[in-house]
DNA sequence: CTGCATCCGCTTCGATACTG
DNA sequence: CAGTATCGAAGCGGATGCAG
């Protein structure tokens, strides 16, 4: 209903006014990736409570950012997908998720881990990578497929299965929280056993390994 | 105290974890421009409650994002200031800047409207402006003075006066906001009268020309 | 089973008052 | 000026209920 503002005339704070709540932002992330379900959201935000989910959905379809769609017979479930204006956001998560990289050293004691998260994160840490040359990963993560494309400078995940991939990389949700730790390195053969690579090795590798946080001489010195 | 967490292992998330509370993005935008007192913090940010304030710059200090530091005798004044982390939240603010700027449109009814505020987002439209060639812009905005720095494809907003500025661009926080809105435009004599150029007057003219707002077809349709 | 609405205890917010 | 104290209102998280 009346949500709460800020009454600035202030482009920052008119973003806020509309994805600033809490939750909002974390919607986006998930729905970046493609259309869900009421509870497929539900169980990509853990803790948020349904009515919480129904209230920033309804919020962001009255800000025209979401759209209500009945997917054709005989699915028939309803999905919530991004406007294009709200795929605009996509440049805000990026940054954030540029910034937050430096804070995630590793889960702690009760963080969730999804594979989803940790794809979006590469397709960040690969769009930073010094060469990135257009190519389609599909990644199998638990079963889940995701796609990784990066043309001309963008790398962007989706949902699904990618059409004629440049490389497949299965691997489980654990494998790439390692790499995101710095706990599996890339290439190693330890790497060689938990991730299976089906097409251009090379790339595969490149992409996987832009995951990897960059070791500071503080960090190698901490290392115990 | 104990923030409220998302205990997720994800970027995005653990961004939001440390600055995605309500107002800590605003306080990072106030202090992105530099130093300031609480009061001026409060000033800036029209609403926010004294308490609130304190609870924020707490968190934030113990996240390592802000430092309070006392200004040298005479000042002795204590400031608040954003870490090198902390700066690195200026591609967040800048792309959140530029996806609100088209949800800006007009103040509305109790509006408060700051000419800071506007200056920021002057440099993210001049970033996304064709062609930006290096200059500084010394911005005096009711007798309130920035500068606008734009140096290899960044530009940057701070507080205070420039050093050796291509131009100096006098005006007030209605004219800036006329800008903003498209009531008013560059050039035109009526933009003439409302803003005094000293020095670089066609580089100024571009950099004010960046905020005014694209019409598109439906806009001007729409205009009454 | 999905997609919510309702209720409840707790936390957070906003406004004002007050203090060194 | 730079906060802390206080208090009613709003928001959140979790559980439960229920209609399609």
């Amino acid at each position: 209903m009346g949500r709460r503002r800020y009454h600035q005339y202030c482009p920052v704070a008119r973003a806020l006014d509309v994805v600033g709540e809490r939750w909002t932002l974390l919607i986006a992330r998930e729905l970046l990736l493609g259309p869900r379900r009421f509870t497929d959201l539900a169980e990509g935000l853990p803790g948020i409570g349904s009515s919480v989910l129904a209230g920033r959905l309804a919020d962001l379809e009255q800000s025209g950012l979401v759209a209500k769609r009945t997917l054709p017979p005989p699915a028939a479930s309803v999905v919530y997908e991004l406007t294009h204006q709200a795929r605009g956001l996509a440049p805000v998560l990026a940054a954030l998720a540029d910034w937050g990289m430096n804070l995630l050293d590793r889960p702690h004691e009760n963080d969730q881990v999804h594979g989803r998260w940790l794809v979006q994160g590469l397709a960040v840490t690969a769009k930073s990578a010094p060469s990135t040359p257009d190519a389609t990963y599909e990644l199998r993560v638990d079963n889940e497929a995701f796609q990784v494309r990066s043309h001309d400078g963008r790398v962007q995940a989706a949902d699904g299965p990618a059409s004629n991939p440049n490389a497949t990389i299965t691997l489980t949700t654990d494998t790439l929280a390692a790499l995101a730790t710095g706990d599996l390195d890339i290439p190693s053969p330890r790497a060689d056993r938990l991730i299976a690579i089906d097409g251009d090795t090379v790339g595969a590798q490149r992409l996987l390994a832009s995951l990897t946080p960059i070791r500071t001489i503080t960090d190698t010195a901490e290392q115990r």
